[in-house]
DNA sequence: CGGTTATATGCCGGTCAAGGCATGCACCCC
DNA sequence: GGGGTGCATGCCTTGACCGGCATATAACCG
């Protein structure tokens, strides 16, 4: 049931934006800090957080610890994602078919 | 910026239960409380935060008032994943490389 | 070995959300 | 109109989370 971790870990915008920062680079602690503006123990339990929802990975590079995003997850939120994105394929067919009757018969997407 | 709205909605196991019978079919408060097993009230706090954050739509039939699933946040979930996606794409692209990162990626904008 | 840097953890106070209960409100049927 | 049904809202309590501060831990350097 990681599954309400990983929810539970992106609810916070802070983690998000780490996650932001990460989808850059891998960044060590310090410049995650900085640039979300919490201090560092705030910033390193979200850090915590987000691995243990495994979001990301650590690796050690002297005394600092170089976060990364894992992709894993991000697959998961993608296969929960799936079957509403049908729903919502279909309803904008459905709105361009109403919105461009007038013009062009209706566009399959894709 | 209802971003914020929406992952908070979802961040909730039971309004993801509620999002996931909806995604069936729509169905009236009653059902909707049978199913997740929690009281009335609870429940329609729960279609309220989801109704907030856009996620459902509620039509009025008699007494009864049925909810349905809005698709709209659905895409803007997927719009804000589709960044990620692309790195889980390449990462299964490079399985067989080390996942050191001494390159240097372009940075983005944002 | 001692000092310094880089990060993690414990503790604490404040805030917020979740759930239950009682109640209010709107709509139907007799 | 009166009673009943279906749902929403307000109040309250409890539990979780967030943030900061102080401190522990680990690794480097001289």
């Amino acid at each position: 049931m990681s599954d309400a971790a990983l929810w539970a870990a992106l609810a916070d915008p802070h983690r998000r934006a780490i996650v932001a920062l990460l989808l850059e680079r891998p960044r060590p602690v310090g410049e995650i800090v900085e640039a979300c503006g919490l201090s560092q123990p705030s910033t390193s339990k979200h850090l915590r957080v987000l691995r243990d929802a495994g979001l990301v990975r650590v690796r050690q590079d002297a005394q600092r610890r170089v976060y990364a995003l894992d992709p894993a997850p991000i697959a998961a939120l993608d296969a929960w994602l799936a079957p509403y994105r049908r729903l919502w394929n279909d309803s904008l067919d459905a709105l361009g078919r109403r919105l461009d009757d007038s013009e062009e018969p209706p566009l399959s997407k894709d």
